[in-house]
RNA sequence: GGGCGAGUGGCGGAGCUGGCAGACGCGGCGGACUUAAAAUCCGCUGGCCCCGCAAGGGCCGCCCGGGUUCGAAUCCCGGCUCGCCCA
């Protein structure tokens, strides 16, 4: 079993030994039923647009009209889906699916031998290569003529392989005139082209604008809007058709032919019924096998071992045998988070109350490449439990962050190999591999021990304490962005580190003299309240790197007194503790704390005693810095002015030219308008 | 081709609903301590072929080009480059 992306020209692009394509019967599930709940609740996840928008566009939900075609000279119909019913009365051809049942039925004895061969042709391509050879534009005629329902105009109908059976109805309708695929094909086979809709040049380009319709009968003069709602309501009264909602979502094909898996609780009976095992025959464990490969008639691995397949209808008791397919990855990880909750309960995949408890997961990291597949499967099973009354949430995850990926430089000789960091030198401005190859390749480029330019964690914490790790991490940038390993940056925050040590223990290298009692002074209060409240808004805005910046600044700061008050120290090692847990946990214990610091009550701060009394304000002339005026807090517009106008910088801008406004925005700045 | 996002010193990055661009860290330079070095501490660190003995001041500067505004890294329009996703 390939994936189509394996498959190229018929072989196994890894050993070129040839594939087949076979027809096999498969477990699915119906996802599409959830297909518009999937994309209403959308609106209310805290998730990044871009995976919002990815997740609507999967779903690819399209409202339109099914249309049915007669075609001439038999008794035989098709219909298409349309999303522009309204350019019906443009229609000058139409299409089917190489593969739709149809053709044969249809096709006229002159055009056998050609739609044969083309038919041939398709059913060696993929689907995937199909649609990218869209552009291409291939066809053929088959000879037969259908009536277009709007106007029973008689129109050819073609096959092309960028229909696809298993889309739609394996059928459409061409309006070259507005629609850019039938446009290209139309030119390429010399089709006619009629403009049904004002406002472009229909000869050059297809026309997808919106405009009043025209040889459109009793759409005339209607935009698109307006003649979408009338022609499906035609269509609906004179049964030729009706409107309806189509998706790009496919059921999801659930079962794979592999040993690695979930088996499915399902056994078969002899008169081929597949039944579910009950509770108590749950769960269906794997068989020990020796050998892993699908056996040599081509069922899955599971159905070497007659033993476990054999079994019995639980109903009955009659022999029946186990389902061999078993269930794809993301089986595991569309609940893994509610299992989580209570891990070893033997009875329930978790206890109600903890559910409730913990649910829904207030915020998930993960990586962007997960936007689709993994975050709808998820969302899809956990609306299946809501609806069961398993479990109490509509959605399992509320908060949705895209983390970055680490990048860093890797090194590779023109042939492609690559090395170690460790194994290439510099010479000029040029890398060379020590054994002498080279010039290398280099570039910063994602962490990845195939690109040989990972760094690994226990080296780091080796050489600096997993505390500067972590802290390194945090301080990297903010996690929705790429960053750029960079080992020779890691010191600084280790050297912050020790600079938060000896606050408490101060040695040769300095540090402030530790005071069981007191308070601090009014600056290193006033910044304690500030750092306290930015800590706080950062971690709750995952903005770590400035969470940590401003601990430095304080820390700096507080390196800087003599005499440092217990108060101090007991605020600060607990706003450390997220980021250097084993650091705050041993400051904490020497404070005389007996219990942990991750338990202890995160710091409060006073608004008030954040702000400054007196606050430097900046003085603008005509919008350009000219100097810096000290203001008490909450100066009024006039005092403001007035020293500004004082100002000995300011002044001499200001000199012999006519004021024309005064801004001032209160302790923020003052703007001299000037002629 | 379409969608989403990003572009700020030598480097990683700060910069709130428009109001002192460059916080913090790395690197660099200078100094203290030392016999010396490491470590530590202190100071400086966007550019300028401009003014000033100096203190200091001026001009330019957030990818490029326009626009809105008293005022734009921030808002709007157009373009370039890179990343991710879809086709």
């Amino acid at each position: 079993m390939l994936a189509n992306e394996e498959v190229k020209d018929g072989l196994y692009v890894e050993t070129g030994d040839p594939v087949e394509r076979r027809r096999m019967k498969q477990w699915m599930l119906r996802i599409t039923a959830y297909a518009d709940r999937l994309l209403e609740d959308l609106e209310r996840l805290d998730w990044p647009d871009s995976v919002k928008e990815m997740q609507r566009n999967w779903i690819g939900r399209s409202e339109g009209a099914r249309v049915r075609f007669e075609v001439a000279d038999t008794d035989a119909h098709f219909e298409v889906f349309t999303t522009r019913p309204d350019t019906l009365f443009g229609c000058t051809y139409a299409t089917l699916a190489p593969e739709h049942p149809l053709v044969d039925q249809i096709t006229t004895p002159a055009q056998r031998a050609a739609v044969a061969a083309y038919r041939a042709a398709a059913a060696r391509l993929s689907e995937r290569d199909r649609i990218a050879q869209a552009e291409a534009k291939t066809g053929v005629f088959t000879g037969a003529c259908c009536f277009c329902p709007v106007n029973d105009r008689k129109v050819p109908i073609w096959i092309a392989d960028y229909v696809l059976m298993g889309y739609g109805t394996g059928a459409v309708f061409a309006c070259p005139a507005h629609d850019e695929r039938d446009h290209g094909f139309a030119k390429r086979f010399g089709l006619e082209i009629v403009e049904v809709v004002k406002g472009g040049n229909v000869d050059e380009a297809a026309y997808v604008g919106d405009g009043p319709h025209i040889r459109s009968e009793f759409l005339d003069g209607l935009d698109i809007a307006a003649a979408k709602k009338r022609i499906v309501a035609w269509l609906e009264e004179h049964g030729h058709g009706r409107f309806e909602v189509q998706y790009r979502l496919r059921d999801w094909l659930f079962s794979r032919q592999r040993y690695w898996g979930e088996p499915f609780p399902i056994v078969h009976t002899a008169d081929g019924e597949a039944v579910a095992l009950p509770e108590n025959g749950l769960p269906v464990a794997l068989p020990h096998l020796d050998v892993f490969a699908a056996t040599p008639d081509g069922q899955p691995p599971l159905a070497r071992d007659a033993a476990w397949v054999a079994t019995v209808d639980p109903r009955t008791g009659k022999p029946a045998q186990r389902e061999t397919n078993t269930m794809p990855q993301w089986a595991g990880s569309c609940w893994y988070y509610l299992r989580f909750i209570d891990p070893h309960n033997p009875r329930a995949f978790c206890d109600p109350a903890a559910e409730q408890r913990w649910m829904p997961v207030d915020l998930y990291v993960g990586g962007a490449e997960h936007a689709v597949l993994h975050l709808l499967y998820a969302r899809f099973w956990h609306k299946v439990l809501h609806d069961l009354g398993l479990v109490s949430t509509p959605e399992p995850f509320l908060k949705l962050v895209n983390q970055g990926m680490i990048t860093a430089r890797s090194f590779c000789s023109r042939a492609g190999k690559y090395y170690y960091p460790a194994d290439v030198e510099r010479r000029a401005d040029e890398y060379f591999a020590k054994d002498g190859t080279g010039p290398l390749e280099t570039q910063i480029e994602k962490m990845s021990k195939s690109r040989y330019n990972v760094t690994t964690p226990d080296d780091v914490i080796a050489t600096y304490g997993a505390d500067s790790l972590r802290l390194y991490e945090t301080f990297l940038g903010p996690v929705e962005e790429n960053a750029e390993w960079q080992t020779e940056n890691i010191p600084g925050v280790r050297r912050f580190l020790d600079r938060t040590w000896r606050l408490l223990f101060p040695d040769e290298r300095g540090g402030p003299r530790f005071a069981a009692e007191g308070a601090p002074d009014a600056e290193l209060d006033r910044l304690l309240h500030r750092t306290i409240k930015k800590v706080t808004e950062d971690i709750e805005s995952l903005h770590t790197n400035t969470a940590v910046s401003q601990l430095m600044i304080f820390v700096n700061e507080a390196t800087r007194r003599e005499v440092l008050p217990r108060s101090v120290l007991e605020v600060l090692v607990r706003l450390v503790a997220p980021f250097a847990p084993h650091l705050a946990e041993e400051m904490w214990r020497h404070l005389g704390h007996e219990d942990s610091v991750v338990r202890a009550a995160w710091p409060s701060f006073d608004e008030a005693r954040t702000l400054e009394d007196l606050l430097e304000v900046p003085v603008q002339v005509n919008g350009k810095l000219r100097g810096l005026v000290r203001l008490p807090r909450g100066a009024g517009r006039e005092g403001a002015e007035a020293a500004a106008r004082a100002d000995g910088r300011v002044a001499p801008h200001l000199e012999g030219r006519a004021v024309l406004k005064v801004i001032v925005v209160p302790d923020k700045m003052i703007n001299f308008v000037v002629r």
